[in-house]
DNA sequence: TAGGCATAGATTGTCGACATAATTAAACGG
DNA sequence: CCGTTTAATTATGTCGACAATCTATGCCTA
């Protein structure tokens, strides 16, 4: 039973408009973590009422951008070395079943223009020195597509709608571009290779590999952080 | 970083009262799936106005028992093998995750107070003939505190807040109160065992065989059903 | 008679205002 | 001067009403 995606319906109402607006805010850091959110201020701030502005928060409390606690109001979550931890502990086991998943379910044009994007990403990554682009949109690309493969709807739910935006939101404000990229590149290719070969547990196996790689990655970024602040103290 | 429950707080507004009252409504069936949800016509049956109401329903869609259109409401959602199929993998994955960060995480108090509670359950439940009660709440109960033991806040209100209410609701509508009683108490003794011998891979294994035989059950059962509709038509 | 169009009714989305609870500021006493 | 209590202020929860949109009924046309 198709399960419509309620965070990401096509932007017609000035809820829709107020959530996309707010969600990119915090995602880039413009709201800051742990701020609180002013129900008055942000109506002011793009020309609604508070009866779509609740509405949106409502929908941003559900991809744990914000915690609302009865009658006090909501804040920016904060962003914490245990959260991400959490983060990727599902993400790896989430990710490594849309994977399983895929491989049984993902169509063959699907696998297709996903194997076709990932060379086309190859050519136009090398040549240039923007590699950014790769490591944001790309990356956050090929996952949605595997995620979608594998046509399971609450899998589909939980990591599209609910979970990603806490994934760009760590990302971005903890500066990730890093040199991981082609090793990156060479892991993706690996695992839609396996897909196509319809061999699930591989699939399954290389995910969780790389998303594990990822939190490796972030995990040593994180102390370096947690070391440079205790040297500025 | 504790992520606050956003569907079970304690209810103290009428959107939350509102809330509760709908959600136990949709899952004992009293609003049958696929029905359209009216919001002026459940403001006036909870003597509330449609603004906490439609707080309430955009909960409601939180955990997945309503699905809503832009400006055309909402409807209850409807059952189906797939969406249970969907469900089960889920649980599956999730659920062996839990039990694999319970043995890390659980404190032993926890683990002996579900210990107990379980043997409680057996000296109660053999002598009485109504096994339904372990069946029940015995069972959600068993769940819900490995689940709250991983101590992972995003798995923990994935699981709890969000999908369980739809295991719930099958099981009410399919009639779920089979034979599998008893085996689902040693299945149960064996993994808090695990548990609290701190052997998280086996705890996980044996999560995963106990729903993924819960899950063949009712695919029997749906198959008995849909053969009896076959008949009668 | 089937199909499309227009109108009427109802429903959803949005608004401004009020009641209640929480937060802040001030006043008081120690 | 600081902690506590009280008052003022702000914010959240809720309400009723209006505007925009969808649904259904009936009519017209081919």
């Amino acid at each position: 039973m198709p399960i419509q995606s309620p965070v990401w319906r096509s932007p017609i109402t000035s809820s829709d408009r107020v959530l996309l607006e707010i969600q990119r805010a915090i995602v880039e850091g413009d709201i800051p973590p742990g701020s609180k959110i002013s129900e008055p201020e942000l109506a002011r701030r793009f020309n609604v009422s508070r009866a779509p502005l609740r509405e949106a928060l409502a929908r941003l409390e559900r991809c744990h951008l914000i915690e609302r606690t009865p009658n006090a109001g909501a804040r920016v979550v904060k962003l914490s070395p245990e959260g991400l931890l959490s983060l990727y502990q599902l993400r790896e086991e989430l990710e490594g079943l849309a994977c399983r998943l895929a491989a049984e379910n993902m169509p063959e044009h699907e696998i297709d223009e996903l194997s076709a994007l990932l060379d086309q990403h190859l050519n136009s990554q090398r040549v240039r020195e923007g590699e950014s682009y790769y490591q944001e949109e790309g990356d956050l690309d090929f996952h949605y597509r595997i995620i979608l493969g594998s046509k399971n709807a609450y899998l589909i739910n939980i990591l599209c709608d609910e979970l990603y935006f806490l994934v760009r939101m760590y990302r971005v404000q903890l500066g990730m571009n890093g040199p991981r990229v082609s090793r990156a590149f060479d892991e993706h290719k690996a695992i839609i290779t396996a897909i196509a070969n319809r061999d699930g547990e591989l699939a399954d196996l290389l995910m969780r590999r790389h998303i594990g790689a990822s939190r490796k990655n972030i995990e040593i970024k994180l102390l370096q952080m947690r070391n440079e602040h205790d040297i500025s103290n």
